[in-house]
DNA sequence: TTGTCTTTTGACAACGTTGTCAGCCTTCGT
DNA sequence: ACGAAGGCTGACAACGTTGTCAAAAGACAA
């Protein structure tokens, strides 16, 4: 900037100006600055910006994801960039993997390059270390899980309320046998959702058979493993209702492997490319990752223009699609 | 930092000494300077330090995918974070949607936040703009598709060999009618590829036939759509050749609603999720994101190490996965 | 012309750090 | 007891920018 100044014969000040588009710079000075930095090829330092600047603004928010290229984690991550980039933001990421450590270990690296904003997916339950990051002025919004201990903005999916919609679908469609699977116990919505189908029998009343229930299916090979032995013991279930995604393409694994996936009805909650194009379709209780991740991040960005109003918290409702294999008849 | 050093006794150098883990300084200064940040909750200021440092880096690098909640692309990320991560360094991303002005723009934000290093996977056609960058000591790697009109390190898919390698298979299975189904020519990739089809004909001697190439087929819809054309018009391919993910897709929907999925041979480049499921099982010829991802990352941080050697260009091999549906007979 | 008001410009300090270097305090050898 | 060597510590400037404020320049009325 000091060349820049140089070159054009006027003040560093005055450069600062320029650059910042600020009024109040007769045109005729404003040209000479533009043709040196152009002619210098003048990159302007933001982070020298941010820092001398009043408001320490660094035009950057922080976005903590279990897995950035998980496709409900990554649309999350997208949504959230067309929201940032309409102001000029830009996101940086990292993935937790479930790791409470990573989460903070994130959290923290981001505060230290000064993130105006966190949009965090948590994986831990205690949210309280947060508070420093609050009290220096971050804002923070937690999506598709809720903060623990910590008052902030959430949005999140109906996790229960949209189990129990799909569970009632598959007694409407003449089932009691119904089987759960779900994901770990340590992730909040996987508690959520089993919540929901427990709740869903008793309204149904349907005794809850523990034998149908099974629990901490993390990823296909589980999820596939758990089912192939859940249809091959007595007595069978007629219907499988699965907690995640992934659970639910490693449950039409088994199934196929069986030679099962025309006669025992499946729903899956969570959509997934191409859950069209098996056979039968899998019928799904589907999120909408693009509207959360919108929603947190204008929530986000409300915040950081100023709004001090009580903590919101916004429930994105999941949608059900009927494809084929949750009409399955027993 | 000058509260820190104020409450523990000790001048503002021997804290930054101790937040930077240098030696030579006595265990018990460290001791009140370490109870001091706890205290102070004192969060260390690396946008300042960089500014400061002689070195001037920022332990930031960005990262501009074609679409951050693209499978192919967020696998990369994801393995490049992985190899940033165990350097301490953190991610930047952006989307650049194939949009040329978009990458540029990308680039600039990532610029003037002081990011040590850019990895691309390009939209544009002339990167002689990054020219300013790298003299600015930012490393750059291209990943997936190579540069233009810039000299630098590339890791690059084996696309027309790919391509080649598919076309012999289905050549190998009697088919001498394979359609070739192809992205927007804008995208290097997709050059690439449909070249590799043109030579393999070539060298298996049979005629092109332009009746039964279509390019320019962005998103499943397209591609479903000119299949479906392809394949209601005579003469009718026997084996079709899919260019991309969602081509593959596409192609494969409309061969389902024809009724012909089990007749019509497809082979379709780039693996996806669920390709084992579908029937037949989808015939592909895999990428290894992961490795690009890897190899690049790999490559950027030994720059970053001040590796100055010549520019390398590697090659990650793709590997067919026969599934079903490349292996039908004419 | 002079005085007043407005617009434009620049000097300087400051943002939160770290590099440099000088000075202090120990330790140790003689 | 003295000097040299080495380890610790701190004062100060500097990184590249912007906020503050005062000075300079121009516009206009009397």
């Amino acid at each position: 900037m000091r060349e820049v100044a140089a070159l054009a014969r006027v003040s560093i000040k005055t450069v600062s100006r320029v650059v910042n588009g600020e009024s109040g710079v007769s045109p005729h000075l404003a040209r000479r600055v533009t043709a040196a930095t152009e002619r210098l090829a003048y990159r302007h330092n933001l982070t020298a910006s941010s820092l001398r600047r009043s408001d320490g603004r660094s035009a950057t928010i922080g976005v903590v994801l279990e897995d950035v290229s998980n496709p409900f984690s990554s649309a999350l991550h997208r949504s959230i960039e067309d929201v940032a980039v309409r102001r000029g933001v830009l996101v940086l990421t990292g993935s937790s993997d479930e790791d409470e450590d990573r989460e903070r270990k994130l959290v923290s690296a981001f505060a230290s390059r000064r993130v105006d904003g966190l949009i965090i997916q948590p994986s831990s339950h205690d949210h309280s270390y947060l508070l420093t990051e609050r009290r220096a002025g971050t804002a923070i919004v937690f999506v598709d899980r809720p903060a623990g201990f910590f008052d902030a903005d959430t949005v999140l999916t109906d996790n229960a309320p949209g189990v129990r919609r799909g569970i009632r679908h598959l007694v409407a469609h003449g089932h009691r046998r119904i089987a759960y699977l779900g994901d770990l116990h340590t992730i909040a919505t996987a508690v959520e959702r089993h919540r929901g189908y427990v709740q869903e029998l008793a309204a149904q009343k349907i005794e809850l058979d523990e034998r149908l229930v099974r629990l901490d299916l993390h990823g296909i090979e589980k999820a596939e493993a758990a089912v192939t032995e859940l249809l091959t013991a007595r007595p069978r279930p007629t219907a499988l209702f699965a907690g995640q995604n992934l659970i639910t393409i490693g449950a039409f694994r088994a199934m196929r492997r069986l030679g099962l996936h025309q006669r025992i009805a499946l729903v899956g909650f969570d959509d997934f490319l191409l859950a069209d194009l098996l056979e039968p379709g899998i019928t799904v209780m589907a999120q909408d990752p693009a509207a959360i991740g919108r929603t947190a991040a204008e929530m986000l960005f409300r915040r950081l223009d100023g709004d001090e109003s009580p903590s919101e918290h916004h429930t994105v409702v999941t949608q059900m699609i009927t494809r084929g294999s949750g009409e399955i008849r027993p």
